[in-house]
DNA sequence: CTATTACAGTTGCTTTTTAAAACCATACGG
DNA sequence: CCGTATGGTTTTAAAAAGCAACTGTAATAG
């Protein structure tokens, strides 16, 4: 539904963004992982107005990352599951949800955690890694453009970024806070 | 900005979307992570009505994600730096562009790829792993509640969790697709 | 086979958020 | 001083979200 400017829809970030850029899609994808299938349940669990879950569900089954499937084997009446695509939201979304328990939450508080079906154990942080399995720290990443960097719509936002990577070569920091850990455990705020 | 109701905002997917759930706040931070740094260029860049931008910002500083720091040292004029917190997003930031590009992009209209820096080469695609550092799909996942899923706030929900794990042992898939291959290059639709 | 309830949405209307565009304020540079 | 780059606010309009009541099928109970 929303419509984006012209020189930010070319890229991934946005294109996602204009499906799952508002306050509820996520939590309903974070509802079907969780295994709710039913729209009264969706409306339930969230407290999202049937309306505007209405027209969520229906845009997130265009998208093609929901479908609608037969709640059980012959059964007449449908549910909502991930398509395979909708599968693919799993990285960020736990992600997402590490990074809330980590910062939004204290270690007393946290409500859920992913585990390992086999064992039980909590699923490590989510880690950007290089080739070789070793994690990345911010300052090791880069970017360069990709096969589509010239598309009309997005060669102005590649030129500003070149733009901005010759400059300044990263004022030094006023404390110079730890090289974020993953898995540590430091109190936020 | 957004309010959500009780029985959501102790999800730490839910509170991390209090902060991040709009069309703007993911971009903003995808701005500040490829350097962009100055109030014009975000309004620039992104197309993003400038009252928007203004509330956006002081917002994500005001959670911690972003903050104001001198353009250059000893330049008297402040720009927008991530945070230790706003560092914290990088993995989901790069696993959200990395499903763009998967399910949204061709190969060939991928616009920006996330490449290390010392050897340019482009970042294997953010995983769940296990403790062994191995893949893990969807079906090898599961939830467990954490220490603070008695919270009235979210017991509810967690109880609403419980019950629909009971049921169903999954549906049989009408086209039994292939497990997601996470490097494998299909072309989505 | 009929009545009853559960389910999955619509419809019409109100309130809240977001957007657009014009307007202000401060800091330099000359 | 004057002009301009920067970084916002204010005002007003449009879009989206919320609410509550209503409709049409599906399962279910008798």
């Amino acid at each position: 539904m929303p419509r984006l400017k012209a020189n930010t829809s070319t890229c991934s970030v946005a294109r996602a963004l204009e499906l799952l850029g508002d306050r509820w899609s996520f939590l309903l994808i974070r509802e079907v992982i969780f295994g709710t299938r039913r729209f009264d349940d969706f409306a339930a669990h969230l407290g999202i107005a049937r309306n505007v879950l209405a027209a969520k569900l229906a845009a997130l089954v265009d998208a093609g990352i929901l479908e609608q499937r037969p709640l059980h084997q012959d059964a007449r009446r449908l549910g909502y599951h991930l398509t395979e695509m909708g599968d693919g939201l799993l990285p960020a979304m736990v992600a997402l949800l590490q990074w809330g328990d980590r910062w939004l939450q204290t270690p007393d508080t946290v409500p859920l955690r992913i585990v390992e079906r086999a064992t039980g154990a909590e699923l490590p942080p989510v880690q950007l890694l290089d080739h070789a399995g070793q994690p990345l720290t911010r300052r090791e990443l880069d970017w360069a453009p990709g096969p589509g960097a010239g598309d009309p719509g997005i060669a102005p936002l590649v030129a500003a970024y070149e733009k901005q990577r010759r400059v300044v070569p990263r004022p030094i920091p006023p404390a110079p806070t730890a090289i974020p850990r993953p898995n540590a455990k430091g109190k936020p705020r």
